[in-house]
DNA sequence: CACGGCATGTAACAAGTTACATGATTGG
DNA sequence: CCAATCATGTAACTTGTTACATGCCGTG
């Protein structure tokens, strides 16, 4: 599975707690893959058990002692051949997407005011990128390794939150 | 959850045996949402229990006999109550997106072929996509209804493939 | 000393996936 | 009669979600 390695990749980019991890989830990461810090434990601790990754405790001042897990040599061979396999094309599964086909089963102006709702959402989201985009990486053409593939997905971010956005228009105007 | 309303959705637009709702999920539906057989005859015999649903055994000649299922009164009220509620605007979820991010920490050669092998997976599905919309829409100005709704939803599909393969392609140039 | 934030977890449940089982009927 | 297709299902497992439990520490 891919929360795993969704780990593994976080931690390769900075050793942290399970807390901190939660936290880097709802940022960066959680634009396309998002875990609560419920599941991040669990899966961290049978990462530890394979031998994966290894906690150490660390003692902050005027915090709670945590565990930060560092990827071993192990993890790091676990995430080299999972990023060379193969992936299923992934499709949409939209719960939305759904209510656009059966609006005609229901109150269709309700239906409009979720899609509407929606969209105001995905101009928010797409606010919030460009201003990361515009914050981080103002020059994309000097970008290379980990910054570039940052600010590619990034960028994947934004023409995804595009499209949403140019799909409910059409299906509001559409829908006079 | 959204399956019971996928299917709702599915049967009021046509009465259907399990068996031809999992196909049914593998064309149109499937676009935005999938569904296994084996889910789909779990999820049907729940929503008999609660009402939403009624079989009738339907003899076929030469094939054995097949259960139509179609939507109650109850089952009409509770789609039409799901359509009208607010929905989670939700994430990406993607694996590959995942690998364009992790791709420093294993081979980038072996992760750009995993990239041009789904590229190419959008392509055809992009093609499908447009082929369906010259077939069974050639005169989107003139929808309305159900097929107006089909129309838009198929739009989206085609709006997202066109942006992963602007995605992907831009990633692959980057990483000339 | 109560409260809020930090930190780590458990338990119960819901949803989705994979592998397998069963029986009917037709065509070769 | 054997293989293929249609049709319906069970069982075991993995993932993901929701609700709750516990303890530390500094601030007011």
């Amino acid at each position: 599975m891919a929360l795993e390695h969704a780990l593994l990749i976080a931690l390769r980019e900075r050793p942290s707690s399970g807390l901190e991890l939660a936290r880097r989830f709802e940022r960066s990461i959680g634009f396309f893959w998002t875990a609560t810090h419920q599941q991040i434990y669990r899966v961290l601790g049978r990462m530890d058990g394979d031998g994966w990754v290894t906690a150490s405790e660390v003692p902050q001042a005027g915090r709670p002692t945590k565990k930060v897990y560092a990827v071993t040599p192990n993890g790091e061979q676990a995430l080299a051949t999972w990023l060379a396999a193969p992936v299923a094309t992934a499709g949409l599964r939209s719960e939305l997407a759904l209510k656009l086909r059966g609006a005609s089963f229901g109150d269709r102006d309700a239906v409009l005011d979720v899609v509407r709702s929606n969209l105001a959402d995905h101009h928010l989201r797409l606010d919030h990128y460009e201003q990361l985009m515009k914050r981080d990486y103002p020059d994309p053409a000097a970008l290379s390794g980990l910054d570039l593939d940052h600010y590619l997905v990034l960028r994947g971010g934004v023409l995804m939150e595009q499209t949403w956005i140019t799909w409910l228009t059409e299906y509001l105007e559409a829908h006079t």
